[in-house]
DNA sequence: ACTATACTTGACCAATTTAGTCAGGTATGT
DNA sequence: ACATACCTGACTAAATTGGTCAAGTATAGT
């Protein structure tokens, strides 16, 4: 079980977008510069991130990514569905009656990983980006 | 984030084999069969089992695999240690003073994949097979 | 109008991991 | 002896990951 990095890059990146973001647009150069993440893949990842209206985009010069919401209004549920970091525990096909091992019941660890499913969701729909920057601000005075 | 298969199935054998060890020993054979999962598969979990002394192992005809220890007493964080099923989130290495981008410094995410894997982890070290068999029996009712 | 900046899109790829298979072997009860 | 079932290690096809590369388009400032 472990976190893929486009998940952790995209918290990182909106992170650090969310405390440059009083003034001006944040442009991903700077972003990749400060996190230590390929501009490239950046750009992949903002154009999830701007699909699902967390960000919003402004081009030419001087320009950059805002948030398009407030901090306290973006879960890391929200974040983690833009970039299709999905939590997959169970093996089955989660609407069908059927079980993993394509038998008609479902199987004998089926309701164990759904439970796992929630209690790990449920971590990422209270956790907001507002809650990230304030452990982060505590961190560096 | 997603499970594998091989914690997966190490769960599921167990506790196939919990349910059926009360007088003989469980060959994988019969586990292969019952819950569809590749003998020669099983044969190495099962090998990583014994390793952490989860499982004893009795040969010949007749033979198979006992739990070592009591249902109650074998908790998802000893069956997932043995397999190697290690859940992983921050990306640095945790005991270096050093950040995940190279820096000297741990990045602005990291306390929070620290939480997440308390969090993760402390379901695991809540249920026990005893758990699973007691919710399993329920649903069979 | 020109140019630098920075977003936009889509194709492509190397390395790693996963989820097994295969081919032998060894121990033991009957 | 022989069937059963554990044991071991090598091997591999397919999927996923974590990017790179190339070729745009829009806009602000000069
Ligand atoms: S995980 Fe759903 S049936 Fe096995
Ligand atoms: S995950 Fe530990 S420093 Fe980034």
């Amino acid at each position: 079980m472990k976190l893929t990095s486009k998940g952790r890059y995209a918290v990182m990146a909106l992170v650090d977008l969310a405390r440059f973001n009083n003034i001006n647009p944040v442009s991903l150069r700077d972003i990749s510069l400060r996190q230590g993440i390929s501009l490239d893949y950046l750009e992949q990842i903002f154009s999830k991130l701007k699909k699902d209206q967390i960000v919003k985009s402004i081009r030419g010069t001087q320009g950059g990514y805002v948030l398009s919401k407030k901090p306290n209004e973006i879960k890391l549920t929200n974040i983690f569905h833009a970039v299709d970091e999905k939590v997959k525990t169970v093996k089955c096909k989660k609407d069908s009656k059927k079980g993993c091992n394509g038998k008609a019941t479902k199987c004998v660890t089926h309701n164990l990983w759904d439970e796992l499913e929630n209690h790990i969701n449920s971590f990422f729909d209270k956790k907001s980006l507002e809650d990230l920057l304030k452990s982060n601000n505590e961190n560096r005075i």
